[in-house]
DNA sequence: CTAAGGACTTGGCATGAGCCGT
DNA sequence: ACGGCTCATGCCAAGTCCTTAG
């Protein structure tokens, strides 16, 4: 993790991890020196751990330098080891396993500024583990030499083994995996309870909006809450601990996270789960606005709560007075669930498949917006979309010279689909058109140099002599050629058409294809940037109903392929054998 | 009531398998 | 067949929420 750098810089990682280090040092022996002399190690800037990290560095080229043949043996060996584990029976049927390895010691690093980051995560030793399994089966063996904390035999529990972490005290779980049955029937009466909300929320509306005035302020700020959950999708934001990082939800908004524009604007900003940032400037209920004001009042100041009367567990226990179940997260799940529902609805059937799909994800994006699931760009966001742009224009252009190219063959034809027709697209100008011209002629140069290296090698190996250098300038020729091409078609702006037996109906039939391509690519050009700081898979995966996905899918006859991946469409089997497309939420 | 214990879902991100255009 | 790139997947941290103890 040396290339860690915004880790390792970080003061606190350093001070914790040094604090680790030195401790494990005196608990091993204490550090030497080369000829075996006790040295004290009392500064982590005058540490170099370079030579780890080039240890690592060398095992990672050796796994990368390895032959196809070599790493598919590597894999099968893996394959082979885990097989034992990597199924279970409950309850006499077969269920795979979701994380059956032991997490490996390593360095805490944690999310956001959390104080912890640095800690040393200590190797997880069998009598740490507590195994939960059936009466009467086999306890597996703990390794050689070592016995297990307990064996336990939960009925109730879906844990099949579990230990608790050194570096927060945190308990771990080996549990199934996404596509079991206990994790499946637990999805699909997730998705029941929130829609069993359905029946309910116009109530509760009612209720919260009355709540909003009561006299009491514990109910004025229940109500409240209540409110920005259902409205904004809000987390319940439980109580968090000196030891983590600051983050919050609904219940502990403080002071500074909420600004209150009148009339009756509200700004949140504030650090959510995982330290996600959540921004947004919305307009609320005049009494929200107010009941916000007043819960805002002086004395309260910088780092007070502003919902100081309520926890979680109030707010859990008057929602489940509505609804047995009925929790704050269950809003969450509701709210996605009826927004995607809502624009599946809107939607229509006509379009091409990638038309088709590229609505469905716009939905999707609604939903994960609504959610406030963010990604960081990627580094090379900027670099592909550029790329991708000059991938279409690239399109365009070839599109351009075939249209030249029908003229060359017909010139009658100019006149039948109007002039316009053989123009060049408005993005592309001739500076463009000479730049990619070169890069054309590079592409073909590097293809050819290629070639002719390959062709070489091949020689050699079945003991021929190798074609001289002379030879690859000749085959060089074809691009110069090219570019003698372009120059002449820049200047005469006429083409000639290329390829064999060139007829019109030839290059109309290219020029579709080059329309599909590009009408593919713009979607996709469109798709990526509206893509690239929210991300879509946590709502696909726990927020949207898969049943609504399998309705579109049937609907608009797009194979559910299209939506959800093979690990998906089994974790959502329940889903997909049970709806037809008359199915809602 | 609060705090701690415990079990489960939700979440972003690194990574590596496989896909796609050439 | 190959290399670059995309996206699926695994990882494990960080939430939610229930139960239990005091």
């Amino acid at each position: 993790m040396l290339n860690s750098t915004h880790n390792v810089e970080n003061p606190i990682f350093q001070k914790n991890f040094f604090n680790d280090f030195q401790a494990i040092i005196k608990k091993t022996g204490g550090a030497k020196d080369p000829q075996g002399k006790p040295i004290q190690i009392k500064e982590f800037s005058k540490c170099d751990f370079r030579t780890i990290f080039e240890h690592y560095e060398k095992l990672r080229a050796e796994k990368k330098a390895m032959s196809a043949a070599e790493k598919k043996a590597a894999k099968a060996e893996k394959d082979a080891a885990e097989a034992p584990y990597m199924y279970c029976m409950w309850d006499g049927r077969k269920q795979k396993v979701g994380n059956f390895r032991v997490e490996p010691p390593a360095l805490f690093r944690g999310r956001g500024e959390h104080p912890k980051t640095g800690t040393v995560k200590t190797r997880v030793m069998p009598e740490q583990i507590t195994i939960n399994i059936g009466k009467d089966a086999p306890v597996p063996a703990p390794p050689e030499g070592h016995r297990w904390k307990e064996v336990r035999h939960d009925q109730e529990g879906t844990w099949l083994a579990m230990w608790q972490e050194n570096v927060n005290g945190n308990y771990k779980y080996v549990m199934l995996a996404a596509n079991s049955d206990v994790k499946g029937q637990s999805d699909y009466k997730k998705f029941e309870k929130a829609r069993e909300l359905k029946k309910h929320i116009d109530r509760i509306r009612k209720d919260y909006k009355k709540g909003l005035k009561d006299e009491l302020m514990v109910n004025r700020q229940r109500a409240t809450a209540v409110y920005l959950i259902d409205q904004f999708a809000l987390r319940a934001g439980n109580e968090k601990g000196e030891d983590e990082a600051d983050t919050v939800g609904c219940c502990s908004l403080k002071f500074e996270h909420v600004t209150l524009k009148p009339p009756n604007t509200v700004v949140f900003d504030f650090l959510g789960k995982d330290s996600i940032r959540y921004y947004d400037e919305v307009e609320v209920d005049p009494q929200v606005f107010k009941n916000l004001k007043i819960f805002k009042k002086p004395p309260k100041k910088e780092g007070d709560e502003i919902f100081d009367r309520l926890t979680t567990s109030a707010l859990n226990k008057h929602l489940s007075s509505y609804m047995p179940g009925l929790t704050a997260k269950v809003f969450r799940t509701y709210n996605a669930s009826y927004t995607m529902a809502t624009l599946l609805k809107k939607m229509s059937a006509t379009g091409t498949t990638p038309e088709k799909v590229k609505q469905y994800n716009d939905a999707n994006r609604e939903v994960a917006i609504l959610c406030n699931h963010k990604r960081t760009v990627a580094a090379g966001h900027a670099d592909q979309m550029e790329k991708l742009s000059d991938r279409i224009k690239g399109l365009q252009y070839q599109k351009w010279r075939i249209k030249q190219m029908i003229l060359a063959l017909d010139p009658k034809i100019k006149k039948k689909k109007g002039a316009a027709y053989f123009e060049l697209d408005e993005d592309l100008d001739m500076e463009w058109i000479k730049e990619h011209q070169a890069f054309l002629a590079e592409e073909l140069r590097q293809k050819i140099r290629k070639k002719f290296d390959k062709e070489n090698e091949k020689r050699a190996a079945d003991g021929e002599k190798e074609m001289k250098a002379k030879e690859l300038e000749e085959r060089l020729k074809a691009a110069d050629e090219l570019e003698a091409k372009y120059k002449r078609e820049n200047k005469t702006k006429k083409v000639e058409a290329e390829g064999r037996g060139p007829t019109v109906e030839k290059f109309e039939g290219q020029i579709s294809k080059i329309d599909q391509r590009i009408e593919n690519m713009l979607l996709q050009a469109e798709d990526k940037e509206n893509n690239k700081e929210v991300a879509l898979g946590t709502s696909k995966l726990n927020y949207i109903d898969p049943r609504l996905t399998v309705v579109f899918s049937k609907k608009f006859n797009v194979p559910i392929e299209k939506f959800f991946s093979k690990t998906m469409r089994e974790k959502f089997d329940w889903a997909i054998k049970s709806v037809d497309e008359d199915w809602e939420f």
